[in-house]
DNA sequence: TTGAAATTTCTCTAAATACAGAAACAAATG
DNA sequence: CATTTGTTTCTGTATTTAGAGAAATTTCAA
């Protein structure tokens, strides 16, 4: 029950969990799960609730279902640690994984009922011969756009993070390299 | 102050509102304003605050802030009426255009914060020499993938929308062309 | 420059969300 | 099989956010 922290414990380490947590509520997360999540992400061994509660000053049962939400992530993961009952969680240290998980997590949680949501209305729009034809185009161009997004999150998921850090790293020179035709910002 | 709408109005137009609106809370705005962009959206005609008010039940202030959020995302814009006083709104209906701007400003609010928090937190990790210098790799690395990311946000919004249009549909064959080393999935 | 029309800001209430603490539950050890 | 240890669910409170309506401000026309 002690306020104490880790005697090595640094003020940078302390700062990011701060900032991180308080950036959570940008990113679409609580800050405890944030604040979580920034604790396992620099911690060099694994940790159980309960150290995670004492070390952050969060309820316990806050901190099991905050280690929930994260394991839905992926972006922790329970480790098994022998001689000890209690369950410990680690984070994915490399970010390009991490970042993958929260595309992919995003892409279920926006993408995904979005299209689903504009398939329904499509096929009661189909039946409706008083709607105005441009409204109906306007409808299906959103569906092809999520259609596509979707489809290339798909793509782009599967790709090795080596690909994609440097694909990424060569940014517009991987459109001017396909030469295809149109002009600048049009 | 009447409640009856538009006489072509469609029921798959009201569904999509509805829908829209619901999704808002995933995409990260509330429900008026996406409720809004979904009306606008789908709107052949400019619509004035009022009119907005009136269809959608929703209150007259509540629908001015909304629009100023909205021109914020520039996912609407002004148009003056001729004749007509009163300030009138189009949503952009391209939506590639529209995806970009959520995309510009998503950039702005999520990646462009984190990398002022991390920058922050590794000028302290700096001048900290107890640090563990795992822990100072991490941070590295998290502010080299914001960098990336940032990056490359950057380059994608001045592509044109149909060569962004023409790579996405491509998929991940655009990145077997650029003939990069490593194999799937790892 | 005054009055009508339109918009924005302010204030208050309602609703949703976050979160602590308690209680209930589950698992393992002696 | 009871006790200890750990985890989850439940319940109530606090904080935050959404949103309505009123008040204040701005804008334009006569």
């Amino acid at each position: 029950m002690t306020e104490i922290n880790d005697i090595t414990d640094s003020s940078a380490k302390r700062q990011f969990i701060l900032y991180w947590g308080d950036m959570g509520s940008q990113w679409g997360v609580n800050r405890s799960v944030a604040q979580i999540h920034a604790l396992l992400f620099l911690s060099v061994k694994p940790l159980n609730a309960e150290q995670i509660s004492e070390d952050l000053g969060i309820a316990r049962s806050n901190v099991s279902n905050s280690l929930k939400e994260l394991v839905g992530w992926k972006l922790i993961r329970r480790v098994p640690i022998a001689g000890d009952r209690r369950e410990h969680f680690v984070a994915e240290v490399d970010v390009w994984e991490m970042a993958m998980r929260i595309a992919q997590g995003r892409k279920e949680r926006e993408i995904d009922p979005a299209l689903a949501a504009i398939s329904e209305c499509l096929e009661q729009a189909e039946v409706e011969p008083a709607l105005n034809p441009e409204i109906l185009d306007r409808m299906k161009s959103l569906q092809d756009l999520l259609q596509t997004t979707d489809k290339w999150y798909g793509q782009m998921l599967g790709v090795p993070k080596a690909k994609l850090n440097m694909m990424m790293k060569m940014g517009d020179k991987v459109v001017s390299l396909l030469k295809l035709t149109g002009k600048k910002s049009e």
